[in-house]
DNA sequence: TATATTTTGAATAAAAATATACAATACTAC
DNA sequence: GTAGTATTGTATATTTTTATTCAAAATATA
């Protein structure tokens, strides 16, 4: 079906879709992967593609394939052709950033965070630290692509909102996409920061893994499900939430949900945390652990391993129900390293079936601070040049394009 | 991209592959959703499902949607344009099928099964019955469109292999497609049992659900998971293997796999009936506890509702990991109605937090004898239809009408 | 019964995509 | 260096698909 054509000098952009998506999520970077994925004529490629590069969506790399003849040139996107807005919301601080389609960050920027604000009040803080951003990173990476927020509760990403009760009061059930429509018209995605993060390992460290799970050992304990190389988010946006699943035991420490016995209550941060202060160390959250773990208190790496053996409980019950290929180990408390690792595969190894663990890894994330905010700006990508959606972000462009004066990103700026 | 062409007489016929696939799977079942589906110009649609209709695969069916104006036609695929052969290997007998594309039964048969015959003489009984189905179904059923085995055992979906060792001694990693594909020259499917169940009570009862759990409570206990509308394997196909999944207590009683405590061991037939036994009634399986809860005997009812709240326990980890919107609870256990599902419901409403249940539904599945069965025959039609498949069918049926008198799936027959 | 409304069919010219062929290119292996 | 090989570009006629228009069909509503 021939589109509505925007730009005139691009004939052929207009259908072009289907060769940018194809680019842009990895699935062919060449042209002769790109006849196959996407089964049309050579000459319809090469015309669809040229007219990819001329706009400057699309570049050759400087990269070539051994062929067996000619190396065939790699094709990928121009990082630089676009950016995106991203934040992700702490306990105390925001962290901003513009994020090229590479993804890498631009420029970025914190600002403090006071969850009783409420939530029209942080957006609106949120959106006045974008535009700062976006005017600079306009300069040098075209037009606004798309906004993604990184939420620490859950989020029912479909609707983009908040939901259940969490530390964020008045935030619960709040559209923030509509909020920030009103200030970027571009797509905007909301996610818990838990699932970014299993997100950003899986595309940047196991992009081949397709059934993953990535546990966040933090002062909480949450984790993210990665079925079939796509997150995994259930009816309510709830999956993964494996902090608060109960195990009986006699003197089943109470959690801070007001249940007996969740995993969080045992193994989180926090719950070390309070087991050491009452052996008499300083220590109130996951990072205080640590320190204390690398400073090879006996007592720390003991509550250590003994968390990890609790998280091996749930992970195996995971492991059964789910049967992964990987379980990745991120967040804070890994930086205990082997002392955690080492306790959640006695459990797995001793509870699961072998069926499902002989082909099994258990790997320790790579310690990154941002990881959240890439993931979110992986989220944003993967949907924005997606088979169904790339037509509208080649339609915003052509217009941008058309009258470049009035930028149909720019509402606010 | 015009495909070669197998029918002179039909030449669209071979790029009508697309609008195929979308009224066999259900995804468009009238020419204008079928125009909003595929994109394409409605003159093109009409061609191809012009040549479709003509080649007796889709049909137009009585019924018609009111539209406000002239009620659109309801387009359907032929149910009797051809059929599959499936298989539901069970204790001592294997139940096999003809089915139509409803997909509905045509005509069944019943063999006895030995397990420790071996995968190749029993393949050969299934394919022997299989051909005298076939002869009877290929005079009013088109040609043989797929086969479909059920194994009550764990399987690699991939690769169609039993895996992992189980009740069928010298199953394990043989090639059941290959074997099969020597007597039937057709897509040839092996999933586990409990999978089709869980598809065939979707697709049948549940078809807009995404996220449901499915429990099978027999003798022993298994699940099958829907995730995102289609069945979750996991990486070895394992997924759902909820059965010996332990949990810690005084007593724990020892599973037949060799570990304490499953809830296998706790609430499955066979230990139900252990306990009625020990109490001195006659139960050795899942049907015989069922006959003593139909007479209402407080100590089955009692051991039933405890079994229950057991798979309870599990189901409200299955709630915390993967947040579905629906259980269906299966087997034959299941007749046990509300004594059953009553303890399943007190532990997942009791233990996971409200978000994952305020939308929660957990319901029995409907008795249906078959149930495996019909899960093969949803499996084998939306693979073959599915989009990057039905060209092949397409080209097969080709080939069949060109010479009919060697039809391209009859090799044994 | 007439009117509005939507589906469906058919015919035309125009546009897009294709197959095919030939040529140029850039590497590997000998 | 030269042959071999696979990639890439370009031009042709051909086929497929589309947009557009006009008309007929089947229902609900007034």
């Amino acid at each position: 079906m021939a589109r509505t054509n925007g730009t005139a000098e691009h004939p052929a952009l207009a259908n072009s879709g289907e060769i940018l998506s194809l680019i842009a999520t990895g699935a062919a970077t060449s042209r002769s992967a790109l006849l196959d994925a996407s089964g049309l004529s050579r000459v319809t490629v090469t015309q669809r593609l040229n007219a990819l590069i001329d706009s400057g969506l699309i570049r050759e790399t400087a990269r070539t394939m051994p062929s067996g003849g000619r190396p065939t040139r790699v094709l990928g996107i121009n990082e630089r052709a676009g950016f995106f807005l991203v934040a992700n919301i702490g306990e105390a601080y925001i962290h901003l950033a513009a994020m090229d389609l590479e993804p890498a960050i631009v420029s970025q920027s914190t600002i403090p965070f006071n969850a009783s604000d409420g939530p029209a009040a942080s957006l609106e803080q949120i959106a006045d630290g974008f535009d700062v951003l976006a005017a600079k990173a306009r300069t040098s990476h075209g037009s606004l692509f798309g906004v993604s927020l990184s939420m620490p509760t859950p989020v029912d990403f479909k609707r983009g909102r908040v939901v259940g009760p969490s530390v964020l009061h008045g935030w619960d059930e709040f559209d923030i996409i509509g909020w920030l429509r009103r200030r970027f018209d571009v797509p905007i995605y909301v996610e818990n920061d838990v699932n970014l993060m299993a997100i950003h390992e899986h595309r940047q460290n196991f992009p081949h893994v397709d059934d993953m799970f990535f546990i966040k050992a933090g002062t909480g304990i949450g984790s993210g499900i990665i079925a079939g190389g796509r997150i995994f988010r259930g009816a309510q946006g709830a999956a993964g939430d494996i902090g608060h699943i109960q195990f009986n035991s006699e003197n089943a420490p109470l959690c801070r949900c007001g249940k007996l016995g969740c995993v969080e209550a045992r193994a989180g941060g926090w719950a070390i945390a309070r087991d050491l202060s009452s052996k008499g160390f300083q220590a109130e959250n996951a990072r205080d652990v640590i320190s204390l773990v690398e400073m090879q208190k006996p007592e720390a790496l003991m509550l250590l391993r003994s968390a990890g053996r609790v998280i091996g409980e749930v992970a195996s019950d995971v492991v059964s129900i789910l049967n992964p290929s990987l379980i990745v180990v991120g967040g804070t408390l890994a930086k205990g390293g082997e002392f955690l690792l080492s306790g959640i595969r006695e459990l797995v190894y001793q509870r699961c079936l072998p069926l499902a663990t002989r082909e099994l890894q258990i790997v320790l994330a790579n310690p990154q601070k941002d990881s959240a905010l890439f993931g979110a700006a992986y989220l944003a990508l993967e949907d924005i040049f997606s088979l169904g959606k790339v037509e509208e972000l080649i339609d915003r462009l052509s217009i941008d394009r058309a009258n470049p004066l009035s930028q149909s990103s720019m509402i606010s700026g």
